[in-house]
DNA sequence: ACACTTTTGACAATGGTTCTCATGCTGAGT
DNA sequence: ACTCAGCATGAGAACCATTGTCAAAAGTGT
């Protein structure tokens, strides 16, 4: 291995203006939000081909959450890296995090007595808050 | 009263031959399976419209279960009443259905600890069978 | 057969998401 | 600071699952 090697100019993500809007963004509001929502909060400054872009990036990286609302659409958070599921208000969309190693230990006993592995859930619980009710 | 006063002639949910024929291919395929699937499965006998109706409304009666795949489309399954959640195998898409007290139980708990009401939840878990290993 | 209601299906219309590609920026190297 | 290759952007087209429209077809009770 040659030390002159420069170090494979790693492609790049960069930083732009506008994946830190939509980072931005989604750090200034509370609760899921749409590609479509976040590109209206941002006045429409950035394409909407990008925040999808953005948000896709972000989710593969681990860096939001997404999920899906009843309709089947993309939703996005910020959230804490821990694992976690959410409790959302079906009227507002006021979210809790929420955790329950119950649950994480009754999936996995599940999976491996009926012999599958490599296993993962998606658990949301949905409900009406009492602003809402 | 009039005697001649027809029992209020109540409108009917009819079992036509295309509900019948979907019903059927649920009941013939193992799996979920997407309305456009069923669709074609059914030699484009049945028109889409129809379908979709159709798998709206056995949704809606508990008839069938509906959940969405990763790419957010609908997939529909003949399912046991109760009710309950599933084991998926990511590749072969083998499907056990389980129960889990537990998490019913756990749900309701978290919900009415943070004052959320009328309660409802989607858990699927995710994972590699056996065959597929 | 008649009058009336439900259902169907071809096709249009929606609407979220992705694709295209010409143009804009960035950044490393000079 | 200047250059250039390549990543990034955005306007709009393209996709595609799902829903709406509505006239024709089928079913129901009399
Ligand atoms: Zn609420
Ligand atoms: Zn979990
Ligand atoms: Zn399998
Ligand atoms: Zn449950």
């Amino acid at each position: 291995m040659t030390s002159t090697e420069p170090q494979a100019q790693q492609s790049g993500v960069r930083p732009t203006k506008q994946r830190l809007a939509v980072a931005a963004a989604l750090e200034a509001t509370a609760g899921f939000h749409s590609a479509q929502e976040i590109h209206e909060q941002l006045g429409g400054s950035v394409g909407l081909a990008t925040v999808y872009r953005t948000l896709t990036m972000l989710a593969d990286a681990g860096d939001v959450d997404m999920m899906r609302n009843e309709d089947g659409e993309a939703i996005y958070r910020r959230c804490s890296g821990t694992h976690h599921h959410h409790l959302v208000c079906r009227s507002c969309g006021h979210t809790v995090e929420v955790e329950g190693p119950a649950v994480e230990r009754w999936t996995n006993a599940i999976a491996a007595e009926h012999g599958y592995a490599d296993v993962s859930h998606t658990l949301e619980i949905f409900g009406t808050c009492r602003d809402c009710r």
